[in-house]
DNA sequence: ATGTCC
């Protein structure tokens, strides 16, 4: 994007120009901006003028142009002064993000059984566009999944109870409502429970390459030469039939009521209004949907690691959702106020001391975590006091370059062939999905887990190499 | 992201 509009309120933080320049923040480097497309800024300043909002409208480092609001977009309305909830400003794949689990075995010791143990694991991970798993659900243990999340998973003996102890709301969020979901939604989403979608979801396992915080990384079970397992999935299709439904309600919502929308994609209602009320008790349900599914997911790889490694022990470091709308407390010029946060693309990220993180992670903050592109790499970061983004921070490598473009410039096999070269294993389904994630078509992780840190959303902990990467 | 266009 072009800086003319820009206004730089440090290295790290930038402002429109102008009298509502104010509602806008953009949290990236020079080089980031310049290499972000203008419509990073045109959507987040459609998104300062919605009603209701607090603070300003602000980017991640990792932002990129999305359905009306930008991946990587955070945005807090209030409920008392006509606030919104925007189907778009918490995405199509609702509480999509990212497992993570540290085990007990080094690299060192799991050389020898990679190419087994990645056959393995993509024989038991269900992957790829529309691929169901072995679980067929009727509706009304759909029902009960909205209604349980990851606890419920847990009840039916995927995972352990010390698994919940380490999900975002200790794996079920209030305030869901099976019954705001439609009968195809649910539909859709019979099988595809314990499943890992497609696009830039994956299963990685890494091994951690380096530390920068010995504290964070002791307090997060961290060490050098550690092998963790990373999956990235969300909510598949109920939580994108939900989005495209509620699409429809919320325009409709915004259009009765008057709300003037500088983009039509930007579909939203106010909180407090029947539609806003609805959207909200359907979202909460597509959060606890993708709970479940991360912990189904986390059986099987515990399942299949230990059929090659006898002994491996794999236990949830964190699970953190990037695509949410989350009512939460936060202090906003002196006092404090309930806030519906949208995080599109972006982590929560409490800082030390916060109430709601467990007791073994309260004092160095939350775990967040910046999955890379396929086969570059990722981070494990702590969440810090006074974040400046309502506790928000990074969540990936970012896209610099669209599916087309990268379709056009890359090959698949060639690409996984090169990563081979380079020590990592690569199994999909889809060649045209791995051109598609070719690392090239990303932002360089390095630099937005960089200046994630300079611009104090989060602090660097690890950095986690890929060895095995199963791909959707 | 997505039964990748009901």
């Amino acid at each position: 994007m072009k800086l003319d509009r820009l206004q730089p309120l440090s290295e790290t933080a930038w402002t429109l120009t102008g009298a509502a320049g104010a509602a806008v923040k953009l949290f990236a480097t020079r080089d980031l901006l310049e290499a972000m497309d203008e419509k990073v800024l045109e959507q987040i300043a459609n998104v300062a003028r919605l009603p209701g909002l607090v603070g300003a409208a602000m980017t991640m480092p990792d932002a990129h142009w999305g359905y009306g609001f930008p991946i990587g977009g955070v945005a807090a309305f209030d409920a008392e002064e006509g606030g919104v909830v925007s189907a778009g400003g918490v995405g199509f794949d609702i509480s999509c993000g990212i497992r993570c689990l540290r085990t007990n075995l080094t690299l060192e010791a799991l050389v020898p059984c990679l190419e087994p143990l990645a056959d393995e694991l993509f024989r038991s991970i269900p992957a790829g566009v529309g691929e169901e798993g072995s679980l067929k659900l009727s509706v009304a243990e759909l029902d009960q999944v909205m209604r349980g999340g990851a606890r419920w998973a847990v009840e039916r003996g995927y995972g352990t109870p010390e698994d919940l102890d380490y999900v975002e709301e200790y794996g079920r969020v209030e305030g869901a409502r099976p019954e705001n979901v439609s009968e195809l939604a649910k539909k859709r989403q019979r099988g595809e429970m314990g499943t890992l979608g497609s696009g830039n979801h994956y299963l990685e396992v890494q091994v951690v390459e380096r530390i920068y915080d010995r504290e964070a990384a002791q307090a997060y079970g961290l060490a050098e030469g550690q092998i963790v397992v990373s999956i990235h999935c969300g909510s598949r299709g109920l939580g994108h039939q939900i989005g495209t439904d509620y699409l429809v309600t919320l325009a409709r919502a915004a259009s009765r009521l008057g709300i003037d929308l500088p983009d039509r994609e930007l579909a939203c209602a106010p909180i407090k209004s029947p539609e806003g009320q609805q959207y909200l008790g359907a979202m909460n349900a597509a959060i606890n949907c993708a709970l479940a599914n991360r912990q189904i997911l986390t059986h099987l790889a515990r399942e299949a690691f230990r059929r090659v490694v006898p002994g491996a022990r794999l236990d949830t470091l964190f699970d953190v959702s990037h695509n949410t709308c989350k009512v939460e407390r936060h202090r906003v010029n002196g006092g404090e106020r309930r806030l519906h946060v949208h995080r599109k693309g972006a982590t929560r990220a409490f800082g030390p001391g916060h109430p709601d993180l467990p007791p073994r992670y309260r004092a160095v903050g939350q775990p967040v975590i910046i999955g890379g592109s396929m086969g570059t790499g990722s981070y494990v970061l702590a969440g810090v006091r006074d974040n400046p983004a309502f506790s928000s921070a990074s969540h990936g490598a970012g896209r610099a370059m669209s599916r087309r473009q990268a379709l056009q410039r890359w090959s698949g096999r060639e690409l996984i062939d090169e990563l081979r070269g380079r020590g990592i294993l690569i199994r999909t389904k889809s060649m045209r999905g791995a051109a598609e994630e070719a690392p090239g078509a990303y932002k360089d992780v390095d630099a937005v887990a960089e200046v994630t840190e300079a611009a104090q959303l989060a602090r660097r902990v690890a950095f986690l190499k890929p060895k095995i990467c199963i791909k959707g």
